[in-house]
DNA sequence: CTGGCAATTTAGACAAAGTCCAGATTGCTC
DNA sequence: GAGCAATCTGGACTTTGTCTAAATTGCCAG
């Protein structure tokens, strides 16, 4: 039931039907994109996935990439997670969940689910309605105490 | 003892008395930038308040804009909000609370900081501590149900 | 098979936000 | 008012991402 299992050992035929499971058509393209994504949990940036697909020696323009990651994000492949105001990054864990950031090294991590409550989730303004809640969580490196 | 008021009708030496009580030396160019800003509780990106400081007259690079809000930032005499991975906005409202954000029209607005709760905070990973928590509510404009 | 058609992919031009730099200004201090 | 550090400036540059028009692909009917 769990679709955000990933396997490293997926072949293409698997990728491809996951693909479809998602209703999305399994071209070529799409499908080394999605094994770059699909081999373990990873929180990537557009341009590191093409960097990835590429050293793979696969040839996908950058046009593509940015087309499939937002494709595979409508469909619900992946998630979108915006926290750094010059990058995108896909999630390939697709279940809710919350966000460390650091702001020192640029990576993001994953909250347990488990140890993070949002209570009492206020009313949108009038005329809209809610599409997804984000906690981000900030971190910085642990600076060495002055002496 | 709130910092967060802003008056319309703060003159050049009050703003310049403001900035002082944040440490931030009064030049021209920042008063001109924190009067734009202090006018109202406010949530503007670089190129509004860039576009509302050349409105008013007064000649202030793109540059010193950029700088000058990274410095009040620094400074805590304002917020930045990260919500939109092409734009930092900065919010004029530096006490704490949290962000509804409308993807639909690119508005942000505050959340009653009565109306939300975020419980059990999770330990920030290994060898880093914890710079700030941000919940970010997104929403859209409620579509007009199919007939 | 083969023509036709829609979906997809592509390279490269373009756009927006923000950073960087070297030189000019400003404002203190003595 | 000379010296010096901080600040400001225009403009080039970078990065991330979008757009476009043309090429490719996949698929179906005949």
């Amino acid at each position: 039931m769990s679709h955000s299992v990933t396997l490293t050992t997926l072949d293409d035929a698997g990728v491809a039907k996951r693909l479809c499971d998602y209703d999305i058509l399994p071209t070529r393209q799409r499908v080394q994109i999605a094994r770059v994504l699909l081999a373990g949990d990873q929180h990537l940036c557009a341009d590191q996935v093409l960097g990835k697909v590429k050293a793979a020696g696969s040839g996908v323009s950058k046009a593509t990439v940015y087309n499939t990651l937002g494709l595979f994000a409508d469909k619900g492949i992946l998630r979108e997670v915006k926290v750094d105001p010059n990058r995108v990054f896909y999630d390939t864990n697709n279940s809710e969940h919350h966000h460390f950031y650091n702001i020192d090294s640029g990576e993001l991590s994953d909250i347990d689910p488990g140890r993070i409550l949002v209570d009492q989730l206020p009313e949108a303004p009038e005329g809209s309605v809610i599409d997804s809640v984000e906690v981000i969580i900030r971190v910085r490196q642990q600076s060495i105490p002055d002496v």
